[in-house]
DNA sequence: AATCATTTTCTTGTATACAATTCTGCCAAG
DNA sequence: CTTGGCAGAATTGTATACAAGAAAATGATT
């Protein structure tokens, strides 16, 4: 049982973040430090530093003197973010194509199985959570810390997009029958097909969930008229 | 002529980024709130601000309640350092071979040449500085927005390593053989050329700096006796 | 009526004051 | 000599107060 660390600023990073992946901090919006410090019940001081965490991991733009906005992510932002992920995915799988130990193999193969579970089950939630247990065993297998950081960093923002992903038809199904194959480049040590199948598996998600914005954007769009001013349509999962 | 973005945090960031940059605030080191507050001339409370963001580029480590210490580099973890960023400078080019425009391969070419001139007068300074210019005239190339970011952060936080890399003996002349190569593979539009020849530019980068640094801690581990409880040696560049 | 200047208000940036926790040094007991 | 606990000091975390810049509102001028 781990006791949870203190310090304010931390806990409302994490509340914030919260915020904005459900949609509650809708992108876009103008997140004031009075106004956020009595909703949390804190002073400006923690808040702000919160901001400036979230503000060096990409979710809200903070503009000196001007305030902090919950940042707008573009459907072709989001594609080159995909991008990146899935390179950092398959130099992962690269490397613990080679480098994974037998105990490596069974708690990948345990994700695996649950994965399994959950797909037959048809339960998206279910499947959500063990599809992050099976990556981040791959993450682990590279045995490059710095690795599983920056793509265990990289995971954690496209989150919500991902668990968006699942619930589209026959994904889980898909998504799975992918997972085999890695799973069988990575037991039998190659390195080249783990990598490559695991940016498939990346990359499909990630033209998939563009497309899906693209199109939302684009009926968004027809509904709204002509608003004036909004230079890239903002787009995040409700 | 750009003015200087106020916000006496940005500055203090900058500041102690280059403090440890240049080894003034050497690795392991305790940065005490107060003082360096007094040393800089302003209140704790920018100062705060500049140290949680340095400890989000893994510059700093942030405990709570227990301070901040510059964050120790090991060999190893350098190494995978490099590895990571071979992997996005390696994509950039990937990108860069097919998307630059006749406009980007000039500006690429126009840094290429100042490479060569500085190569030729044998001046490591502004070799460093034309080599910054050329792969960030590669990584914007790829017209990835996001691609272009990450790839500018992770090539900041190696600077100083890179730099120091410069110096050794005739590794000038051979950065600017495998930038001849780099330029060729980009203007012929050979993506997979391209994108292997950067991966290795910047592993054989890693891994030679790497070497230099393990020799040089075991000198110094032969030089200490037997220093108690140092489990990863403090390295980084004077 | 529209536009520009000015003033007012509001928000952010910084400093200081206070609270809470951790580290240090000392003393006593084993 | 070591170990354990207990003040005291020192340092970090948070709140509040103040300063400075930006947005909003007001009024004067064309």
């Amino acid at each position: 049982m781990k006791i949870k660390s203190g310090t304010r600023a931390e806990k409302l990073r994490e509340a914030i973040e919260e915020s904005i992946a459900t949609g509650t901090f809708a992108p876009g919006m103008h997140l004031e430090e009075t106004e956020l410090a009595q909703r949390f019940g804190v002073s400006r001081t923690p808040l702000r530093e919160a901001l400036i965490q979230l503000s060096s991991m990409g979710i809200v733009v903070l503009r000196p003197r001007r305030g902090a906005v919950v940042a707008e992510v573009t459907p072709q932002r989001l594609l080159e973010m995909f991008e990146v992920m899935a390179e950092l995915e398959a130099m992962c799988g690269r490397l613990a194509a080679r480098r994974m130990s037998d105990a490596d193999h069974a708690v990948l193969m345990r994700a695996h199985m649950a994965c399994e579970a959950a797909c037959s089950a048809q339960d998206p939630d279910a499947y959500y959570h063990e599809n992050e247990q099976f990556h981040h065993a791959i993450y682990a297998g590279s045995h490059s810390d710095f690795l599983i950081e920056q793509t265990t960093a990289m995971h954690r923002r496209l989150r919500p997009y991902r668990r968006l992903q699942l619930r589209v038809r026959n994904r889980l199904a898909t998504s799975f029958s992918e997972h085999n194959g890695i799973v069988d480049a990575l037991i039998a040590g190659d390195a080249e097909a783990a990598s490559e199948r695991l940016r498939l598996h990346i990359l499909i998600q990630g033209e998939r969930f563009t497309d899906l914005l693209a199109s939302l954007a684009s009926l968004r769009a027809r509904s709204d008229a002509q608003s004036s001013e909004t230079p890239a349509p903002l787009i995040f999962p409700s």
